[in-house]
DNA sequence: GTTAGGCATGGCATCGGTAACATACGCTCG
DNA sequence: CGAGCGTATGTTACCGATGCCATGCCTAAC
C-alpha cells in the first residue's frame, strides 16, 4: 500500500552500497578516489549513485572528518565595489577548483567587535581557512585564538600571529604612479590616500613617498580620503585651491572621479592644468572624462592567490607573480604647461 | 605526567555539560532559547560554555537537524560589479540577521552546465535555501529538481515551478526614465538595452515600450548591449550617428559612461543634444561627465528581501516595498533644443 | 609448500549535536 | 486528596560519512 510514498529521505552513501553490492566503506573510497579500488567496482558503485541520485553530504564528511572544505571570506560593505566583487571571483573560483565552498562575512565598518564577530560567525561555521580581505585595525586576543587554530591570509597585509601575508606589493604601484608624473616633467607631486587603517592606503603613500625622495623632492602633506568619489571630491575641492598643483596621485579610481569633477568645477581642467594618476583600473577608469590613467590591480588574481596560497602554502611562488604593477596610461595624464 | 599535553579537540557540549553539571540536552536547549528552561540553568550553562571555551559545531548541528541553516547564492562574475556588491551585502546581512550563513557560487558566464554545476555544488554543501541572482536563461531537468527540494528566491524574475520570484517591478524603471525624457519634451526615445537573457533586460525594455506607446510614439528599434561600459561605447557611435536622435533610455549605468564617451567622441555633447538617463544609480553616477540621470536601483535592499522571503514566505508585504522606482535627475539629461 | 606482504573489501566505533521519548516534581482543580 | 497537567531535566537512538582494524585472497619469495 505504502510503497510510493514520497521519499522524505535524501538517498545515503548506505543505499548506494545496497545497490551497488559493496559495502558503505567501499562507496567512500570509490568516491573519493582512494587507490585501492577495483575498477570495476568503482564503476559499479559510479552506476549506482547514479541510479538512486546520490547527493553527498557535506555535513556528515565535515563531522566525521573534521573538516568542512569551506573557506570563509571577509569583506567589508563599503567601499571599492568594483575591487570587492572581482576578490570574490577570484576566491571562489580557486576555492571551486580545489574543491572548496565559500562562506562569507561581510562587516558594515572597520570595527574591532564587528571584525571579531565576523570571524567567530565563521569559525562556528567550520570553515577551514579564512580569507581576510579588510585590514586588521587592532588584532584582539580572540582575533588571535582563532587565526591560530584556523589557517588564515590576509590580503592587505595586515598581520596576526599567525596569518599569512599575500604579498602585494603596494608600495611598488604607488612609485610607478608618481614615476610616472615624474617623468612627464611634473616637479611635484601630491596625494589624495585611502584611509589610514589600510595598510593598502599607507603602502601606496609610502611608495609615492619614496619616489618623491629618490627625486630629491619633498613631500607635500597628504590629504585623505575612504575610497568613495564624494570623499575624492571633497579632497578634489581643497586641491583645485592651490594653484601651484600640477600632479595628483589618487588612490583609487573611484576617488579619481570625484577629483576630476572637483577641478573641473572649479575651471581647472585634467590633464592641461592638473594631472591625475590612480590606481585600480576598473572596468569604468577608461570611460572617466579624461580617461584614467590608472595603475592596474588584478583583484580577480589577488583572490585566487590568496587561495592558492592557503591550501598549498607556497608562498614565495604566489608571491613574485603577483608582486609586478603595470600602468594603464590614458588620457588624464600630461606634461604640465610650462614645459 | 600528560595532564599539560595539548587539546587536541575543541570542547563539545558534553565538556560543557560536565562543567555546567547539568545534561549534554539541556546545553542544547539552553543555547538555542528554548523556552522551558530554568533561567538559573542557562545562566549557569552559558558561564559553561565561557569557560571551557566552547564553540558552535554546526556540521554536527546539520547533520543531525537536517538544516544547515546556511543560504546558496548565485551570482555571475561579469558585468554589474556595483550591483553584485550590493545584492551580496544585502543577502549576507539578512541571513546573518536570522543566523544563516551565505555560501557563494559564481559562475563565469551565461550558460546552462555552468548553472547546473553551480547548483549542484550549492546543494551539495547542504543550503537550505537558494537566491539566483542570475537569469536563468533555459530551465533544465536538473535545475528543476533541484530547485524543487531547495527552496529558491530568484532575484531577476526567472522562474522554475517551484522557485518564488521576488518582484522587482523593472518596467516601472523603464517607465520612469523615458516618461522623464518625454516630459522633459522629447519626441521620441531610443533605447540601449542590456542582454535579451537577462528578464531585467526585457522588462525595462517593455516599460520603455509601454511608455512610448501610451504617449502614441511608435518605438525605434532596440540596440542591444551586456551591461558593460565597452558595449555601451560601441552602442553610442551607433548612436551617434543617428542626427534625429535627441534622448536614450539605456539600461545600466556602466552602459551609460560608454554610450556618453561614444557621444561625445562624435561631437554630439550631452545633454544639450542628446539626453540620456539610465538605471541603476551606481556611486559613480554622480561623478559621470555630465552627472547621471538614472532611476535608484537598492540592491542592498533586494539581496535583504529576498532572503526574507525565501525564510519567511510571506511574499505580499516585501514585494510591495521594493517595487518603488524613483529617479535621481541629474544634469544627463534636458528638454531637447527645438523646443 | 609454507609464509610474508600487498591488495580489495567489510565491520564497527565515532564525530557532536538533536529529536523523541521518559522521568521527576510541583501545582491546579474537581 | 488523587487525577491530571505543565515544567525542567535526563536517556537513548540516530543523522551519514570516515578512521581504524580485521579479513580473505592472491602473488612472490624462501
Amino acid at each position: 500500500m505504502t510503497e510510493g510514498a514520497a521519499r522524505l529521505r535524501q538517498p545515503s552513501m548506505a543505499d548506494v552500497a545496497r545497490t551497488a553490492g559493496v559495502s558503505a566503506q567501499t562507496v567512500s573510497r570509490a568516491l573519493r578516489g582512494s587507490p585501492n579500488v577495483n575498477p570495476e567496482t568503482k564503476r559499479r558503485v559510479l552506476a549506482a549513485v547514479e541510479q538512486v541520485g546520490y547527493r553527498f553530504n557535506s555535513a556528515a564528511r565535515a563531522l566525521s572528518s573534521g573538516r568542512s572544505h569551506t573557506i570563509g571570506l571577509v569583506l567589508l560593505a563599503s567601499g571599492g565595489y568594483y575591487s570587492r566583487s572581482a576578490v570574490t571571483a577570484g576566491v571562489e573560483a580557486a576555492a571551486g577548483e580545489a574543491g572548496y565552498a565559500v562562506n562569507i562575512a561581510t562587516i558594515a565598518a572597520l570595527d574591532t567587535g564587528l571584525m571579531e564577530r565576523a570571524l567567530s560567525k565563521l569559525a562556528d561555521q567550520g570553515v577551514d581557512g579564512f580569507v581576510i580581505a579588510v585590514p586588521l585595525i587592532s588584532v584582539t586576543r580572540k582575533m588571535e585564538e582563532i587565526t591560530h587554530d584556523i589557517p588564515t591570509v590576509t590580503l592587505d597585509g595586515s598581520r596576526t600571529a599567525d596569518a599569512r601575508v599575500l604579498g602585494i606589493d603596494q608600495q611598488e604601484a604607488g612609485r610607478v604612479a608618481t614615476q610616472h608624473l615624474l617623468d612627464l616633467g611634473h616637479r611635484q607631486v601630491w596625494h589624495i590616500s585611502g584611509p589610514d587603517e589600510w595598510i593598502e592606503a599607507r603602502q601606496r603613500r609610502q611608495g609615492w613617498q619614496e619616489c618623491l625622495a629618490a627625486a630629491g623632492i619633498e613631500a607635500p602633506p597628504v590629504l585623505e580620503g575612504d575610497w568613495s568619489p564624494d570623499s575624492g571630491h571633497r579632497q578634489g575641492q581643497i586641491i583645485a585651491m592651490i594653484p601651484e598643483v600640477t600632479a595628483v596621485f589618487v588612490a583609487s579610481d573611484e576617488m579619481a572621479f570625484g577629483v576630476i569633477r572637483a577641478l573641473r568645477e572649479r575651471g581647472r581642467s585634467v590633464p592641461e592644468d592638473v594631472s591625475i594618476v590612480s590606481v585600480d583600473d576598473i572596468a569604468l577608469a577608461a570611460y572617466c572624462a579624461p580617461p584614467l590613467t590608472t595603475v592596474r590591480q588584478d583583484f580577480y588574481r589577488y583572490g585566487a592567490a590568496a587561495v592558492e596560497l592557503l591550501l598549498r602554502g607556497d608562498d614565495a611562488e604566489v608571491d613574485a607573480s603577483v608582486a609586478t604593477a603595470s600602468l594603464s596610461v590614458r588620457a588624464s595624464t600630461a606634461a604640465p604647461r610650462s614645459l
